[in-house]
DNA sequence: AATTTGCGAAACCGAATGATTGCGCTTATA
DNA sequence: TATAAGCGCAATCATTCGGTTTCGCAAATT
């Protein structure tokens, strides 16, 4: 069973689900609430989320309130660090620099 | 058939590909000889790369290079904007404070 | 002209996924 | 104390996923 954060992010209702929880913990029945989807879906969500840490529980009586751990998000954002060279354009200029040689040599 | 970034980039492989196509184009045979699948393989893999963008394709005679969309990659990066409050250590330093005053009250 | 190479598409298969349903446990409420 | 509420877990099921194998086609090579 792979359990790693890129698999976690990549069910909609999951990426809803930590949006939902970002700023306010939230118990599973309330989760539910916002989806229609049963408890236990939104349950079996957060079981994974919980897995690969994205997500901590804290019991209150028979309550269980669950958090975003907005640290784990990092690793996403760590592995896109890669590629933000390429978006933010500086390779596209690179490019024109190359395409602009080429037209003075002709 | 659901096909969005985020399901693209939830595969390991996947993963691999587009790091190993981000600054350098590669055909299909190419970018199979880093993995022990098969060309067919990687070949569904860009597929599916290709039908949410990520990936643009330029045949050249018998071979198709492969290329990064990164602009596409944004779509992550946005997302993931959300929370970037969160894990830059805000919330965590309120967190703090809060448990301060509660010391404090013992 | 015959053969090889590079490729995508289709058929197939076992494993994983997401959802439902039924259950049992603990905690709160009547 | 009996009942209700909140929850996780296990069984089940249809669907999707990722891989292989086989095939057909166009472009190179001989």
């Amino acid at each position: 069973m792979r359990r790693d954060v890129f698999q976690a992010i990549a069910d909609p209702t999951r990426r809803a689900i930590i949006l939902l929880i970002a700023f306010q913990s939230m118990t599973p029945n309330a989760i539910a609430e916002h989806f229609d989807t049963s408890r236990q879906a939104v349950s079996k969500h957060l079981r994974i989320l919980t897995e690969c840490n994205l997500v901590k529980q804290e019991q209150s009586g028979r309550e269980i309130y669950y958090q975003l751990n907005g640290t784990k998000m990092k690793e996403v954002d760590k592995w896109l660090e890669q590629f933000r060279k390429i978006w933010e354009g500086r390779f596209n200029e690179l490019d024109n620099i190359l395409s602009n040689l080429k037209n003075k040599k002709k």
